[in-house]
DNA sequence: TGAACGTCTGACTTGATATTCATATATTCT
DNA sequence: AGAATATATGAATATCAAGTCAGACGTTCA
């Protein structure tokens, strides 16, 4: 975490401090952070296709408890991935905007039908 | 972790259990939480910029100790996202392949000149 | 050969994350 | 009002990831 000054004699290449500054790495390293997770991952994609579930139904295509699935969700709400509406007793969750759908479909076209090289 | 059977009364949606399944969900997420480091995201980048460098290059570039970044890239080097190659006494790592530099590209574009909405 | 260098590795420590459990709040139903 | 339902929340715990430190290994150089 610090610079000190050893084992650096000679340089390779122009250290390249261009494309993405410390601060843009920490905003999408979060949100990316976000998406690293199997039970996210699959709740979220299930939003993508369904346009807007409840945290039970949620929970239960992820197969997870119905408040573990809560916490996760809040979290995906605080990162702004979705937004909630409540309904009655219960509470609505959809992908919270074009930005993160956009995310989602290049992220999935990639891995999905990308040419299998893994 | 497991299905209790209390409160789903009722349905509201058929339960997309399409697009992703378990396994793909496990493999995609593994992925993205390689990217989902702010240190290991700017190496990445960088990488993407000059196409090789050397273990000491990407410490300096993220300011990070020498042992912390070889950690980061034997992790990485696993993940499939990068390759090694040895000359000499230093090794230089490159990005896999073309598919992961695709998602890059892609996210990156997403990321710097997507549409502002947050 | 021995010293310096570049990188890797394993053990340890520390901090983050996820899950569970118990409980709280709000809403509907009887 | 009281019971049942749906979700949220906080504390406690368990699991996992990141960094440091010390030392190993292979390589170059004097």
């Amino acid at each position: 975490m610090e610079d000190t000054e050893q084992g650096m004699e000679h340089r390779h290449a122009p250290l390249p401090d261009g494309v993405i500054d410390v601060e843009t790495a920490n905003v999408l390293a979060e949100r990316l952070k976000m998406l690293s997770d199997p039970g996210r991952l699959r709740m979220i994609y299930a939003l993508a296709e369904v346009d807007e579930l409840c945290v039970g139904d949620l929970a239960a295509s992820v197969g997870s408890s119905e408040s573990a699935t809560s916490h996760q969700l809040r979290q995906m709400r605080l990162g702004g991935l979705v937004r909630a509406r409540k309904q009655g007793r219960e509470v609505f969750y959809r992908i919270a905007d074009t930005h993160v759908r956009q995310l989602l479909e290049v992220i999935a076209e990639h891995f999905l039908h990308g040419d299998p090289e893994h």
